[in-house]
DNA sequence: TGTCAAAATTGATATATGTCAAGAAATCAG
DNA sequence: CTGATTTCTTGACATATATCAATTTTGACA
């Protein structure tokens, strides 16, 4: 069993069948450091596992770079919105290093429909847990201080603090810079 | 056409046939003001569709109640994590008003993937949608200050300030029902 | 309608976070 | 390795938002 293999029937409990149809379609490749994957307001026809690297997620707004999110080793990235819709990239899909990926065009995307019964259930699930998570993360700024948010993220992605440029984590949990680097340097000392 | 079929095709784009399909398994129901449509912790087994009225979707954290989000007249309600994954509800869903829903049971729910053979596409399609209502909204907490969240609110849905108690509205944009009346204050004058 | 409880407002003040500018540290290209 | 560039940190200060306490207003209902 192949390394995407194992981390798809990470994500979709399939059999060995249906897994190695899934796997099948993804073809890997290798992208340098700074590459975008997608660009905001293109047309998004891609899927990405990550095998290795790290991806940032922003946008654009009034001149200024939003990090909405880093995706990392073990997870898919892409613009939902657009490779579900059609609809213009929202976000700038950028890799933080070099990176290799797993990749799937849309419509061979598609075609699991037919090729695995299965498919659109698992599709659902899966989405359905990233709205999930999406949820608590709302809820996080709902009642959080940056500082606990913060906090949060350190204790559920700590490898990030040591990979990521800081300002990108800041950006991420809606706090500038200057407060991130006051909060790391009171929990540190 | 019923009001409830007309308002299903507004989500899902069905022919007629399947709209019964689908219609018929709701079940309409009125409830009173304050009623509880989930607690916290319970599980899930219905999804309601809002006919007339409002529901609150909050949770207890810390002796405080958050409010998720407030859900209005031609929109669906439930814990969908609870709903789909069979776990403990996150949410409590109470009504703020006297309301008429239509509401189907998860096995019936379920059932609509045998009747229906489209089904589960349009839900995944339901689903992403909600994903990306909610990307935007996560987006507007990284680079948003509370008042232009306040004012985003009151062109998006401005009714929701005559008929929800300030306080839920204040903690679903995530400050203080101080800070929102100061800011109401500021608007208004 | 009058009474009471809840909600909203207001003021005073505290705290958290943002802004700007400068300097230190890290990273990158040659 | 070195210089140049970017990122990070720090300080001083400004602003936004929170907290607490005291009214006022609203709304439910006896």
């Amino acid at each position: 069993m192949t390394d995407l293999q194992l981390y798809i029937k990470n994500f979709f409990d399939v059999n060995d069948e249906l897994l190695y149809e899934i796997a099948s379609r993804f073809v890997p490749r290798q992208v340098n450091k700074g590459d975008f994957l997608l660009k905001q307001g293109r047309q998004c026809n891609q899927l990405s596992f990550i095998k290795s690297g790290l991806v940032r997620i922003y946008t654009n707004i009034e001149d200024k770079e939003v990090t909405q999110w880093i995706s990392t080793q073990g997870y898919f990235v892409t613009d939902l919105a657009s490779f579900t819709f059609n609809t213009p990239a929202r976000w700038n899909l950028q890799t933080l290093t070099d990176c290799e990926l797993y990749t799937i065009e849309k419509d061979s995307y598609n075609q699991l429909i037919d090729v695995v019964p299965e498919w659109l259930q698992l599709e659902k699930l899966f989405i359905a847990k990233c709205f999930i998570i999406l949820e608590e993360r709302v809820n996080r700024h709902l009642f959080m201080t940056a500082e606990e948010r913060y906090n949060q993220l350190m204790e559920q992605q700590p490898e990030l603090f040591n990979q990521v440029p800081l300002q990108y984590l800041s950006s991420m949990l809606g706090m500038t810079p200057e407060t991130f680097s006051r909060i790391r340097k009171k929990q540190l000392g």
